[in-house]
Order: structure tokens, then C-alpha cells, then sequence
DNA sequence: GTGAAAGCGCTAACAT
DNA sequence: ATGTTAGCGCTTTCAC
């Protein structure tokens, strides 16, 4: 059986009290003891039972990420700054890899209020009326990443995506390009929708492009949807010499589908990515690209969290990191 | 405040006893009360309280997994596996990122061991006399994944990485290539290293090409390392007309070094990676490579876990999956 | 079949 | 300064 404080008492021929005090407050115990009981401790490898203790404080220490797909790149990187930050204040992450399937996101949820965790952070997906009821009954507090909930006024992590699409886009315009397509994410589906699909209009407008405004084909996810998108783009506007893709992969996929049909890259195509993952400087060309500060979003989200977690509130709604334009090989200047 | 057993036992006019029988033995309650608990249980939406029943049954349904870096796809693939399997059975899976460092390493073994993880994964790391002790004495039921540690009979899933890298030499091999090279990881490492490097050389002795033994350089984890590592090779032995890179990522580095340096894969160079990430198919060449079973390695180590815990042993000490080595595009016939 | 009470391992009053 | 005790929320004897 693991020692309990019981047992260490006994050894130390202290109380469990004195015990306790050696853990919590040692300058309260006179070093003699406090030094038998250390001894103790060591001894029998003694380490408090966080189920006990977590009957009292009534935290765990522990929290949640919810996120879509822990083999997206995109999410890695994020894990990575959340589970340095959680680490670096002594707290566990309990990762549930929902498939934006809504019933395991619930089923997550109420997993995560049963085990007390002290929050969640909700990356990416959609949240939907149901799961916001959920989370607000639960009393639980959680933060937002990469998702925005106008609707809900719920703490939140992002970057500012119109204004990155738009100069990516922008960049394809001063590059010479005038027939410019985008492949994007499905508008209802996540932030990375919407926006980004603005940012490509905004920056077509601004520059007298608006014919261009419905070369959009939609992917879901992978890069294989993003190839197929490509396909029904450069079938519906032959003329495009520049792609916005809304994500590296589906950047690669754009790329991919133009080797295959004999366009290279840049050459006779400009494609611009999204994101910056570590694969867009493996790829070949090396994708230019906006650069999201991932890491650094995951570790802005656990301090968010904590903040709630302490305060009951947060400084400010909705923060905004700084993005950046990357660029590599996947873009050039148009030819005539 | 959340409610807790007491409150629906009032709500419902029983006592605490019966609330608990309700959640545990439904059928030696009355219907009728049943019902009423049942109802009261709706509708304060209470839910047991997870710190209070560890205590009891003196488990978390909880574990750990210590892998060395999120980002690396293998290892988000791996985990994948690990968080369904986990879910499946209703546990949730802790992530600890170690980043190959071992006093990390340690510290996550004895957070696990407060929190009363019921078990730790711990996935590619060497795993050294220290971290095995503490784990050992922690008596925490643990399974390694993709490490051997031949020097202790802890049990494993895996692959025969020795067996699968003669394969895809000999690949090579069949293909007409006789100046073969390789990227390895460094020997002492993980279980990437030698075995892999062992399946190599067996490889070329089979073929009488022991005179290529020594065309190996070895890399850290990434692809900036594998550019180099490259480099290194092809000056020591620039006759080289295929390399064998110990993972994909060694793979892009190749790929990418030889098209900056004028060389065009396959044409005039082939190389096969080593696990079938999911960029394998995405790059361009698309990659030559041995596929790994990623996320059935961490399906079978929840369920050898799952086994450890409640038999307190394995059947199978040491479990190897199928490997397959699958062609694409970035190895070829030599031209002559 | 149901309730009262003990106890899981710990902390925090409360005594001394 | 230290020991005794109540109690965190639950399960499980043990009486009735």
C-alpha cells in the first residue's frame, strides 16, 4: 500500500497534524521535528494523495483541452505552448481529441466537471448552443482559442484573421496578380472561415479586384479536400495565377493538385498558406505564408484561463497576438 | 456551489445511502424511490464528485502519457490512438511533453503518482536507471512504447525496426542502386537508433555491399538536422545514388539538401523514409517509406496497460505490430 | 429495502 | 508548538 500521512506520523512520532504542518507550513514546526518528520517523508517516499487534498481545496490542478484533431499541426503547436505554460505552474493537461463530434465533446465535458477539473480551454471547434449551455452550467471556466462566439461573450485567444488574410492577399496584388482564387474553410464551420474569406474580399476591393470576390472553393479539412478544391477552382477561373489558401496544408494541397496538372509553383502559380507549421519550411517550394504565433496563443490561453480561474474575470474579452507574412518560395512576381 | 449527494438525498426525501445505491446497484432500490432520485439527480444535474469516489476506490481512471514532443507527428499519431483507446474505456489520458528532458521526466512520474494515475505510457524516450527506478518504486503499472529497454523486462509495443529497415533497403537494393547511404538516429538514443542502422547493415551485407557500412551520419530529430547530416554524407561519399533515412522527416531533409544542391529526386537520387507520417504523402516526391502502425501501437498500449492494471501482468511481454513498406515516389530504378 | 455510521487521506479549526 | 477532532463527498458495512 502507498504510505499515508498516518504512517509517516507514526515513524516520525509526531501527529498527523505536525505532519501536515511539515508540508504546509513548516516554519510553524520546530526544526527538530520538522527535520524527523523530512526524514520520514523520505523514507517511506511519501507524497500527499491528491484526492484528499482535492476533497478540501476543492481544485485539481488539472485542466482540459479540447481540440479537434491532435494531428493537425496547427494543434500540436498549440498543445505544446498549453502544456509548457500548464506545466511551468505545476498544473496536468487532460487532452480530449473531439473529431468535431459534438457528443464527445459533451461526453468531455461532463467528464472533465466529474473529475474537477479547474478549466477548459476549447480550442477550434465550433461551440454550439448546447455545448456553451453545458459549459456555463458547469460553472467551469474556459477560454477560447482559434474560435470566435461573438454571440457568447466568453474569454478568448486569437490572432486577427481578416487582417492577416488581407495581407496575404495583398501580397499576391503587389506581386503583379489580378486573377487571384482563395480555397477556404467552410464560413460556418470555425474561425478560420469567415474571416479570412473578409480579409480576401477586403483586399481584392481595396484594390479594384472584385471580379475576382467569387473565385472561392471550400475544403474541409485535410489536404486531399483542399486538392479536390483546387481541381473545381482551376476549372471554374483557368485564369488564376495566385491562390490564398486559408492553411499550409491546404496550401499544399493547391500545389500538389497544380504539379500534377503541369502548372509549377511559382513559376505559373503564386500560392500563399496560412498558419506558418513546421512543415511549411520543409515543403518543397517553402511556403510563403502568415505565420500565427501558436505557441505562444496556447501559452497566452493557459494564463487566460488561470486569471479567470483566480479572479472569476479576465482583463481583457478577447486578446489579439500579432501575425506575421513569411515569405519563401511558393509566391512570385507575376509573369506576362 | 455544486451540489453534492446530500442535496438530492434532501431533494429527493432518502437518505445519502440510497442516492448512492441508485448510482450503484439501481436494482436493489424501490422503483419508486428510484424514480425520485432519479429525478432529483436531473434536475440539480448533479454528478458524482470524482476526488470522493478516488478516495474510496483508490483510482482515477485516469493515466499518463510521456511522449518527447507533440509536434512530432509520429507522436501525435501515437497519441491519437492512445486518447480513442483511452475514451473508449472511459479514462482520460494526461499529456506530459518531456522534451527529452530528464529531470522533466522524473517530475511527471511523481505528479502522476500524487494525482493517483492509474498508469503511465511512456512513449520513445531512453529510458534511463533513474526514471525506471522511480517508476518501479512509484508501482505504477507502465508500458513503453517504441522503446527498448531490453535491460529491463518492462512491457513494450513496437514494431521490428531492425527487420523493417532491411526492408527498405533492400528495396533499394532491388531497385539496382550498389552506393547506398544512410540517416540515422544517433545509436545510443531511442530504438530508432540501433536497430534501425542494424537493419541497414544486414541488408547490405546480404547483398555484398558491406563496403557502404560506413555511409551513415546520424542526426538529432529534425529535418534542419537531417539538411546537414546530408550535407555531411555526400561530401564523405559522393558516388551515393540512394539514401535510407530512419524517418520521414531525415527523408525531407535529404530530399530538400539534394535539390538545393542540383540533385533530382528520384532521378538521380532515391530515398526511402521511415514511418509514414502523414506529410509523407503530401510532399513532394511523394514518399517512399515504411509505414508504421502510429495509431494501433497506441491503441494496443492502452490496452496492454489497461491488462497490466487489472491482472497486475501482460501474456505478451514484449507485443510487435506490422510494418509495410510502402513505394511512391521518391525512390527509382538507377540509371546507368 | 433503507438509514445510520464508519472510514478513505487529508486540512483546519480548536484545544491545550 | 502540537495534538485532537470535525469534515470534505462518497461507498459500504451493519442494524433494523
Amino acid at each position: 500500500m502507498k504510505p499515508t500521512i498516518r504512517d509517516v506520523a507514526k515513524l516520525a512520532g509526531v501527529s498527523i497534524s505536525t505532519v501536515s504542518r511539515v508540508m504546509n507550513a513548516p516554519e510553524t514546526v520546530v526544526p527538530e521535528k520538522r527535520q524527523r518528520v523530512q526524514e520520514a517523508i523520505e523514507r517511506l517516499r511519501y507524497k500527499p494523495n491528491a484526492f484528499a487534498r482535492g476533497l478540501i481545496y476543492k481544485k485539481s490542478d488539472t485542466f482540459g483541452v479540447m481540440i479537434p484533431d491532435i494531428e493537425n499541426p496547427y494543434y500540436a503547436g498549440l498543445l505544446r505552448g498549453i502544456q509548457d505554460a500548464a506545466a511551468e505552474m505545476n498544473h496536468s493537461v487532460i487532452i480530449c481529441n473531439t473529431d468535431r463530434d459534438r457528443s464527445r465533446m459533451l461526453a468531455y465535458v461532463r467528464n472533465l466537471f466529474e473529475k474537477q477539473a479547474d478549466g477548459i480551454i476549447f480550442a477550434s471547434d465550433s461551440l454550439h448552443r448546447e455545448l456553451y449551455d453545458e459549459l456555463k452550467r458547469s460553472r467551469l471556466p474556459f477560454v477560447l482559442v482559434s474560435t470566435d462566439a461573438p454571440e457568447y461573450d466568453a474569454p478568448s485567444v486569437d490572432i486577427d484573421n481578416e487582417q492577416a488574410a488581407c495581407e496575404a492577399v495583398r501580397h499576391l496584388i503587389e506581386l503583379g496578380h489580378r486573377e487571384i482564387g482563395m480555397i477556404g474553410f467552410p464560413v460556418g464551420n470555425t474561425i478560420s472561415g469567415a474571416p479570412r474569406l473578409a480579409g480576401f474580399r477586403r483586399a481584392l476591393a481595396e484594390a479594384g479586384l472584385d471580379h475576382c470576390a467569387s473565385h472561392v472553393e471550400f475544403a474541409a479539412h485535410r489536404f486531399e479536400d483542399a486538392c479536390e478544391a483546387a481541381g473545381r477552382l482551376f476549372v471554374r477561373a483557368p485564369q488564376i495565377t495566385a491562390v490564398f489558401a486559408a492553411s499550409d496544408e491546404f496550401a499544399m494541397g493547391v500545389i500538389a493538385y497544380a504539379r500534377d496538372h503541369g502548372r509549377s509553383v511559382p513559376d505559373q502559380l503564386s500560392v500563399v498558406g496560412f498558419d506558418d507549421i513546421r512543415m511549411a519550411r520543409m515543403f518543397i517550394p517553402r511556403l510563403t505564408t502568415v505565420e500565427q504565433p501558436v505557441y505562444q496563443i496556447g501559452v497566452r490561453a493557459v494564463h487566460k484561463l488561470h486569471e479567470l480561474m483566480v479572479n472569476g474575470e479576465v482583463s481583457v474579452l478577447h486578446e489579439r497576438l500579432p501575425h506575421r507574412l513569411i515569405v519563401r518560395e511558393s509566391t512570385a512576381g507575376l509573369r506576362v
